[in-house]
RNA sequence: GGGCGUGUGGCGGAAUUGGUCUACGCGCACGACUCAAAAUCGUGUGAGGAAACUCAUGUGGGUUCGAGUCCCACCACGCCCACCA
């Protein structure tokens, strides 16, 4: 935990303290006489107002596609324009692709650099709703502010190119996406039961959930049946997959999205039922462990699977059945899902599966365990070899087949190759002491071994007996509770040493409570072997004992009994002794089943029964049933309405606009209604990246020339909460796109960074709750846009969630000032000394580097080293100067192109392009090197550079820090390494 | 339970990818300027020790001439998914 820090007397600058700024007018006092400012002192407020009217005059950041540079895609994702505007936090990302961008255009590259708004959604109709006032113009006012905002950053966006979602010349090519999903049947409509949020009323996608709850407003979400229009993602599941493994994006957000499509390979198998007479329609069920099929013990359905109810006339215990499912129905997701929930079912009375491999017939359950959605709905039942299985058949007394065996080879005691290999029965026996704790062992004499008392199962015994027997002929105790057997056999491989021989070995394992200590004298010979010894829990491990198995004893001494993993097969006819992992496709065609594939990505729920929202562009005929809205009548605009409450029933608020919805059939020109559901929030943000290519044609979403030059976006940045959802939906819209040749590209972002949150300085999330919202209108008033620009590209590493302070924003403040004063030391004739030239060669590599690497905190960092350096020389070259308010002018535009134009620059900065380094000029002829006497610093000595291992021993000689180290020892080696190190090993 | 990630001064964080741990910034202390304060500038600032030195990158091992960095185990925290058959 870190410390809470004490509110601080900045927060939310309230200045108490004295920023520099205030004071600038007694540094003007003392006559700071640089002459060529017009100003001689850093006034950010005029300053900033000047460069941005000079930048909107001079059109700076107009795009076109003309000319012959390269270009470059530079992508924010747009912002939700909320009612609160934005706060400090919400620019890190904008800035960063803001300096990236300037950073481009400087290195001759033709940038593309829009902003838009995504402005459907709930929290715009909620607020309108609360206040009476149309989304519409509400959303209009929250896009002014939040662009007035943007703008005051010297954010160089490309104004002329701004979309917003709700724009119905945006929409309408929203609209005609769909439209052309729905003539390739991607688009579909469902009645199958979806979340419902009751306090939001309507359906939401599971994208959409918190767990089991709303993720706007925390209600715990139903699932209700009803109509809604469903996309086939899934259809795009592969090509989804596929795709990630070209994209420059962050592996672990790729991870997230291989995690969500959740592609899983297994087999569907399908079960006979009987009475077989009456030709029942069939259980199909997926599974990854066709293996395990010998095995099976029962079947399950999940509880809504509408099978059930079409064998609904052959069950007999229906109200059961019925009774089980409003029980579940009562239950919200998370009680049904809980860790270690107690397994619950009802058997489907009157029918049995058919296991297609043995004929054998099994009976059929329904339980939650079983999801619905997932897979086929269905599940076969092998609770040897699956936990939840386990945990069913051990409530329900079902019975428990082994039918995969385990594999150990003992590493310690590896079988020898040449020795004779011998097959045998074994039984290992884990007796506790409760009243101590501990567990028995034998300390075996001649071998380095620690074991279980152990011995073989001879003929006629069972597990138990024998068992029992080694354990008294072993060590004496005969008073045991009865024992368990845990599991089935384990095979395990090792060379027997006291036998010379190989041993397979079938082994069970068996656990036994020691009554009383009570004990016979055992006899000799086991005496002379080993030694009975008392283990503490933490002994009975790998480490210790002996067993090949143990991994799998303690797995199941904790209770996990079923073993999930590969090995050999048994009872399984003609499979047996087979691999578990070779006999998947024999099994599945055995039992007639088909190798499959499924994923844990469900098609996308795509209507909201909700008012702010694209209309979905269908009309429902009595005659010709789903009819799509004419391609030339799009945009298809929502209707003014009085209230915008959702009605509740399924309905949106659009259901009771009859003018709107009553309409005619395109077809037939017959009695029709419109569609009343709207498309969720993020069908705008799935496309908006290739409306600002072309953001004005009225003809087609985008020209096919101008998508061809732009595509792909070539760095888009945003917050990683979108991995799952609008860069998963941006990315099945784009792939259809590309199937039905809109676009060019098979991919929408190549390169992709995700920004961390700025928490408030309490550590804590930003937001009105906390009261540590920090506004960037006051920063900006008070220490400028530029200091803010800086500070957030330095404060830490750009993907890491980082706390705001006010406190530490003063050190980019004053970083700025000292660049500002330095313009005192500047001289056009000066002559820079090598030092100066070297490091400024090294800063601008480094901060070209970092700014292509999103390191600016680590480029800041350069200039400030560079800065300090400047200020002790006695003067500066305008060269070098100049060269060095270039580079940072990403960060602090506005702040250079005033320095920059105070010194004759002619273009403005921005314009300018960025410094060469010279290669030549990045290395001193002196370096440091390191002496070390057995990798300890024991001095730092200064020679030529790239002098050789003898000249730095001779200098070492006379070094009298080095050989007092030295004196006496035997150098046994050197190493050497040219320009950094010598390390002297005695 | 599964996946991904993080752990370095009082604080935010650097560390050329195995080569001087703590750059840069904040804070703090002292000094200069000032009647005084602020601002600014200068010096110092991981811990222990008078010093020589020693010890320090969550903990414990390992590899190496040399480990914040690589390997193994553990601890703590964060995020995502979670009865996915």
């Amino acid at each position: 935990m870190k410390n809470q820090k004490e509110t601080n007397r900045y927060d939310h600058i309230k200045i108490e303290k004295k920023w520099p700024h205030e004071k600038l007018s007694a540094v003007q006092n003392k006559g700071a006489g640089f002459s060529r400012g017009k100003q001689n002192i850093y006034n950010h407020l005029s300053i900033e107002k000047k460069w941005q009217a000079l930048w909107s005059k001079g059109k700076v950041n107009k795009t076109t596609e003309a000319g012959n540079k390269p270009k470059c895609y530079v992508l924010d994702m747009f912002p939700y324009p909320s009612g609160d505007g934005l706060h400090v936090g919400h620019p890190r990302g904008y800035i960063a692709t803001d300096v990236y961008a300037r950073y481009k255009k400087m290195n001759g590259f033709n940038v593309l650099h829009p902003m838009g708004w995504d402005a459907f959604g709930l929290p715009a109709e909620n607020y309108a709703i609360k206040n009476k006032i149309s989304p519409d113009i509400a959303m209009k006012k929250n896009i002014k502010r939040f662009k007035s905002q943007l703008q005051m950053i010297g954010l160089n966006y490309d104004w002329e190119r701004e979309v917003s979602t709700i724009d119905p010349k945006y929409f309408k090519w929203t609209q005609w996406i769909f439209l052309q999903l729905f003539k390739k049947g991607l688009a579909y409509e469902s009645y199958a039961p979806i979340n419902w949020c009751p306090s939001c009323k309507t359906g939401l996608a599971n994208e959409d959930l918190d767990g089991d709850k709303c993720e706007r407003c925390g209600t715990t979400i139903e699932k209700k049946p009803m109509r809604q229009w469903v996309l086939r993602i899934r259809d795009y599941a592969d090509k989804l997959l596929e795709g990630l493994d070209n994209l420059s994006w962050p592996e672990h957000v790729k991870e997230l999205q291989r995690n969500w499509i959740g592609r899983s390979e297994g087999a569907e198998i399908e079960f006979k039922l009987t009475p077989k007479n009456l030709n029942l329609k069939t259980i199909k069920v997926f599974t990854t462990r066709p293996d395990t099929l010998f095995g099976l013990s029962y079947v399950v359905l999940a509880p809504e699977n509408s099978l059930v109810d079409e064998l609904k006339p052959h069950i007999n215990n229906w109200d059961k059945i019925e009774n089980y499912r409003k029980e579940i129905k009562g239950k919200s997701e998370i009680d049904r899902t809980a860790e270690g929930k107690e397994k619950t079912g009802v058997e489907l009375k009157g029918i049995k599966a058919i296991n297609p491999v043995d004929s054998k017939e099994v009976p059929v359950f329904i339980s939650d365990y079983v999801l619905a959605n997932y897979g086929t709905g269905a599940v076969m039942a092998v609770p040897a070899h699956d936990d939840r299985d386990y945990a069913f058949a051990k409530k329900n007394n079902l019975p428990i087949t082994e039918v995969i065996v385990p594999v150990r080879i003992d590493k310690r005691n590896p079988p020898v190759a040449g020795k004779k290999d011998v097959e045998r029965r074994n039984v290992h026996v884990i007796v506790k002491n409760t009243k101590t704790g501990m567990y028995l062992g034998l300390k075996w004499k001649k071998f380095n071994w620690t074991t279980f008392p152990m011995g073989g199962v001879e003929e006629g015994e069972t597990i138990l007996e024998a068992a029992k027997r080694e354990l008294f002929e072993e060590t004496g105790y005969k008073n045991v509770k009865a024992g368990v057997v845990l599991g089935g056999q384990v095979r395990a491989e090792y060379f027997a040493a006291h036998k010379d021989q190989n041993r397979i070995s079938y082994t069970n394992a068996v656990y036994f409570e020691l009554i009383n200590e009570e004990k016979e004298k055992i006899n000799k010979e086991e005496d002379e072997t080993h030694e009975v010894i008392w283990l503490t829990e933490k002994d009975i491990h790998s480490d210790i004992m002996t067993h090949a198995e143990m991994d799998i004893w303690l797995e199941r001494l904790s209770g996990n009994i079923a073993y999930t993993g590969e090995g050999e097969m048994i009872n399984s006819e003609q499979f047996n002794k087979r691999k578990s992992e070779e006999i998947v496709k024999g099994i599945t065609e055995f039992a007639g089943g088909k190798m499959t594939t499924t994923y844990k990505l469900q098609n996308w729920v795509f209507s909201r029964q909700r008012y702010w929202g694209e209309p979905i562009p269908v009309i429902h005929c009595e005659k010709c049933g789903v009819v799509a809205v004419p391609e030339k009548d799009l945009p298809l605009k929502l209707p003014k309405v009085k209230f915008y409450e959702p009605s509740g029933t399924g309905e949106s608020p659009l259901a009771k606009m009859d003018k709107w919805v009553n309409t005619k059939c395109p077809n037939c020109k017959g009695k029709a209604k419109r569609e009343t559901n709207t498309m969720p929030q993020w069908a705008g943000s799935s496309w908006y990246y290739l409306r600002y290519m072309d953001p004005k044609n009225s003809k087609s979403l985008v020209d096919k020339k101008i998508e061809k030059y732009w595509a792909p976006v070539d760095m888009y940045v945003g917050g990683t909460e979108h991995a799952t959802r609008h860069l998963i939906y941006a990315r099945f819209w784009h792939k259809f796109l590309y199937d039905i040749g809109v676009v060019s590209t098979t991919e929408p972002f190549r390169q992709l960074r995700n920004q961390g949150m700025i928490l408030g300085s309490d550590n804590r999330k930003m937001s009105k709750r906390w009261g540590n919202v920090v506004n960037p209108d006051e920063v900006v008033k008070n220490v400028g846009a530029d200091t803010l620009r800086v500070y957030e590209s330095f404060m830490g590493p750009f993907e890491q969630e980082i706390a705001w302070s006010t406190d530490s924003m003063i050190g980019s403040r004053r970083f700025l000032e000292k660049v500002w004063k330095l313009q005192n030391k500047v001289a056009d004739k000066f002559i820079d000394d090598e030092d100066t030239i070297i490091l400024l060669n090294k800063t601008i590599k480094k901060v070209g580097e970092d700014i292509e690497s999103f390191n600016a905190n680590t480029a800041i960092s350069s200039m400030m080293i560079f800065a300090n350096v400047l200020e002790g020389k006695e003067g500066i070259s305008k060269n070098t100067y100049l060269a060095f308010i270039k580079i940072l002018s990403p960060f602090a535009p506005h702040f250079c192109e005033e320095v920059w134009s105070a010194f004759g620059g002619k273009k403005m900065i921005v314009l300018e392009s960025w410094p060469k380094y010279d290669e030549g000029k990045l290395k001193s002829s002196k370096s440091k090197i390191v002496v070390q006497v057995n990798g300890k610093v024991r001095a730092t000595i200064e020679v030529e550079s790239d002098a050789g291992q003898n000249i730095i021993e001779k200098n070492i000689a006379s070094n009298e820090e080095v050989q007092k180290w030295l004196i006496g020892k035997d150098i046994k080696k050197i190493i050497f390494i040219k320009n950094k190190i010598i390390n002297f090993v005695v």
